[in-house]
DNA sequence: TAAGAGAAACGTACCGCCCT
DNA sequence: AGGGCGGTACGTTTCTCTTA
């Protein structure tokens, strides 16, 4: 895309008006678009073909530098098309669409570019540009120019914020990982939970998902012997179950010994396997998702025991991304992992919107700016 | 300064629970 | 039963840093 999008507009009044981007948009309408599958690929291609036209003609006058400022850091929740102030989403199939909105309260007053002349531009100033696939046909069937304000009151508000941590880890770090003998890289479990747990096997006297109690956790030394050994070599079965997490979570299950049931392990609380403070996680990008929690600060997990993210065992279970098979694994308590790799500095968020598709299938053929 | 590598960002699918 | 909501998974694009 044309670096020239980031500069935001010279002033709100420059931003074309919605009449005018339904003009220009309605050469869209069906034009062929052919999904790839890849949906950051997908949302990316339907990003460049909007901006196409956009700067198939004159763009609206850039700001000068120094006379306006981004509001927020790294430019988080400021929409990609700047000069326009314009944020594409694709909508395909299926009864309803989820809209997600990140890094930005979608229809508050938030700064997001203010300029010397004391004007700004907010979150509610951006326009979300809708583009309706037509996937059987691989045709455009229909493009929305929908402000937050309006999807709010149409269809109701936007979601609470919902917070990601991710972790980094280094090629370097997981060369090394790899170059180990047994390819674990184990730290001890921490203090709060060293005295009392197992280091024994007994068969778990609870179901996996009930709390932990401290002196029934095996301690980290058990599990790796117990689970993360035999994990080495291991292929997770994508296919089986579309979820690897899945998978490793339940292989996981059965060398401890708990019996696996379907519903438990689709049970998306924290950490994933509760009676034995135990997260498990798959990697093969140098990104794991850590999800709402993440030990970079202490959390309180088990209010009863007095746990902590900090106390949380994470199992990462470190695969080739081409034969799925697990080449190593971390076993390392929450506190440490912040020394052994990085967490990604500022988390991001995102706000959720539901829009029933029905809304979309009113207005095949059309381009259409906040309708009725 | 350009290319390549590494780090970070984030778009969309999908899932289960909860409420109506 | 069905939609809304909160949440996770996945993996590519894109930004940024490093190196030649």
């Amino acid at each position: 895309m044309n670096k020239e999008f980031k500069t935001p507009p010279i002033s709100p009044k420059a931003l074309t008006d919605e009449k005018e981007l339904v003009e220009l948009f309605s050469s869209l309408i069906g034009k062929q678009f052919t999904i790839t599958g890849k949906t950051r690929t997908d949302g990316s291609n339907i990003r460049k073909l909007i901006a196409s036209i956009l700067e198939s003609r004159d763009l609206p006058e850039p700001a000068q530098l120094g006379q306006f400022e981004i509001v927020p850091p790294k430019r988080k929740g400021v929409p990609k098309i700047t000069r326009e102030f314009v944020d594409t989403y694709i909508v395909t199939s299926g009864t309803s669409y989820n809209l997600q909105v990140w890094n930005r309260i979608p229809a508050s007053n938030m700064l997001l570019i203010k300029y010397d002349s004391g004007e700004s531009l907010q979150c509610d100033d951006v326009r979300f540009v809708f583009v309706r696939i037509d996937v059987s046909k691989s045709i455009i069937s229909s493009v929305f120019i929908l402000t937050p304000a309006y999807i709010e009151a149409k269809f109701g508000k936007f979601g609470k914020p919902t917070i990601k941590h991710q972790l980094l880890i280094s090629s370097k770090a997981r060369n090394e990982i790899y170059s180990r003998e047994d390819k674990i890289l184990s730290f001890p479990d921490s203090k709060k939970l060293s005295y009392h747990i197992l280091h024994d096997y007994n068969p778990p006297k609870s179901g996996m998902v009930e709390e932990p109690v401290i002196r029934e956790l095996y301690s980290i030394g058990l599990i790796k012997e117990m689970v993360a050994k035999k994990l080495i070599g291991q292929k997770l079965d994508a296919a089986a179950t579309k979820n690897r997490g899945q998978a490793l979570e339940r292989m996981t299950l059965e060398l401890l010994g708990y019996k696996v049931q379907e519903n438990d392990l689709l049970f998306g609380g924290f950490p994933d396997i509760k009676n034995q403070l135990l997260e498990v996680k798959v990697q093969d990008s140098p990104t794991v998702d850590l999800g709402k929690f993440s030990p970079e600060n202490e959390e309180m997990v088990v209010e009863s025991e007095n746990l902590t993210t900090f106390d949380v065992r994470y199992l990462i279970a470190l695969t080739n991304p081409n034969t799925e098979i697990i080449e190593g694994i971390i076993l390392s308590p929450g506190e440490k992992l912040g020394e052994l790799f990085s967490y990604v500095s500022d988390q991001s968020y995102k706000c959720q919107r539901s829009i029933p598709m029905s809304f979309f299938d009113k207005y095949n053929g059309r381009v259409v700016f906040n309708p009725e």
